[in-house]
DNA sequence: TAGATTGTTAATCGATTAACAATC
DNA sequence: TAGATTGTTAATCGATTAACAATC
């Protein structure tokens, strides 16, 4: 299908280009040149150009970006242009904030479950999703034609549940628990170590960076 | 105070070395060598050797690496040693998720209090800290040396709160708004941005990667 | 001492930036 | 057409890996 291998790096900027073109849309902005867009996000035009042009000539000589095209062009990238059922493993806070936050339903990713081992949770609705025993995992799974799991529950439970998420047909793993999970190879998992990000927090606090340039500040 | 800068990638992988040489440390493991710390964590030996040199000479030739010195030295570097004061702002689940976390305040990280718009969290009290109004912000954070804040509010507001908090004197914030924050240049912003985390999934399952190697899966 | 493994220099690889011909 | 700006090649920069002398 793909050309070629697309960079992580390039990858991980995706997501961030989608949200200023969404932002311009919104403002009315029509097109855009990879020169203004790299003043909004701080980075080089070079860089927009090279990253876009892994993916198709979506602009222009002479005139620039389109911005309601290049939006809808890196949604379809990202895959975010269709539906991916999800289901959020762990209705704790953090498995209730994500199946609340109704931005992901926008995007495509609409959680049909959540598991929770606390009978207590049992029934309870959130938005639509309601919780269940996690005795009915691999069932739901199979009978709901699930995609994604998100995983926050602790880490001392995570690797049996990927275990029996991969083993039930999942093909990606949200991982919020504080542990490297082991999955097959054509299984997606995508971290989110939050203990990790507020310890780069930490190190950038303990040792403040000098000023990144001479020039003022306004 | 630091020799030479330390990029930004070696900086990322401190604290997953931090978390593999804990876990080594709880298994009774007293040394360890870089090959041998590269296969359980699938970087190369090399690569571990020269981050750590970044810091210092922790290692001993013919011996390895002791696991629980080590430990304690990235902790050091990492600024996990010591306390810091945090504050949330929006009490809503992920702000919950986030004071209910216990493993924070085991790193150091103190939540002293929490703060929301809506009067009918005020008081509530979460692991001991306290639901304030936000119109305390400015006063609660010079009154209780807040370094660090946390913010779980919607986009709309945040850059307007992260402009009270910087000039109150914090001197980070764990952004969790899906926008970009304009800071003073020493104040650091550690994003959280789960719904380009989510994006960044989502292009993986929609575009399977090749198997990254040839040999066979255990 | 001999073996093991670091710390560090050198080589390679990949990502970013610069430059510019192509072209709208 | 002339001006603007892309797409793309080339140059630079930085990060990763390999190699090995130093040394425990």
């Amino acid at each position: 299908m793909e050309e070629r291998k697309i960079s992580r790096a390039v990858i991980s900027r995706l997501p961030r280009y989608y949200r200023y073109l969404g932002e311009l849309s919104e403002e009315g902005v029509e097109r855009i040149s990879s020169k203004e867009l790299s003043e909004r996000m701080k980075v080089t035009a070079s860089q927009i150009r090279q990253d876009l042009n892994n993916f198709g000539g979506f602009g222009q000589q002479g005139y620039g970006y389109n911005v309601r095209y290049l939006y809808n062009e890196i949604a379809k990238i990202l895959g975010i242009d269709r539906q991916h059922n999800v289901i959020i493993i762990g209705a704790g806070h953090l498995g209730q904030a994500i199946a609340n936050y109704a931005n992901f339903e926008r995007r495509g990713f609409l959680i049909k479950a959540m598991f929770d081992v606390d009978p207590n949770l049992f029934g309870k609705t959130i938005r639509g999703a309601r919780v269940y025993s996690l005795d009915n995992l691999e069932k739901f799974i199979s009978e709901n034609d699930i995609q994604i799991a998100a995983l926050t529950i602790p880490k001392t439970r995570a690797l049996e549940i990927a275990e029996r998420l991969t083993k039930s047909g999942i093909k990606a793993i949200w991982n919020f628990a504080h542990t490297d999970l082991i999955v097959p190879y054509d299984v997606v998992v995508e971290n989110v170590h939050l203990s990790e990000s507020l310890m780069r927090l930490s190190y950038r606090v303990s040792n403040i960076d000098a000023p990144p340039f001479e020039g003022k500040y306004d």
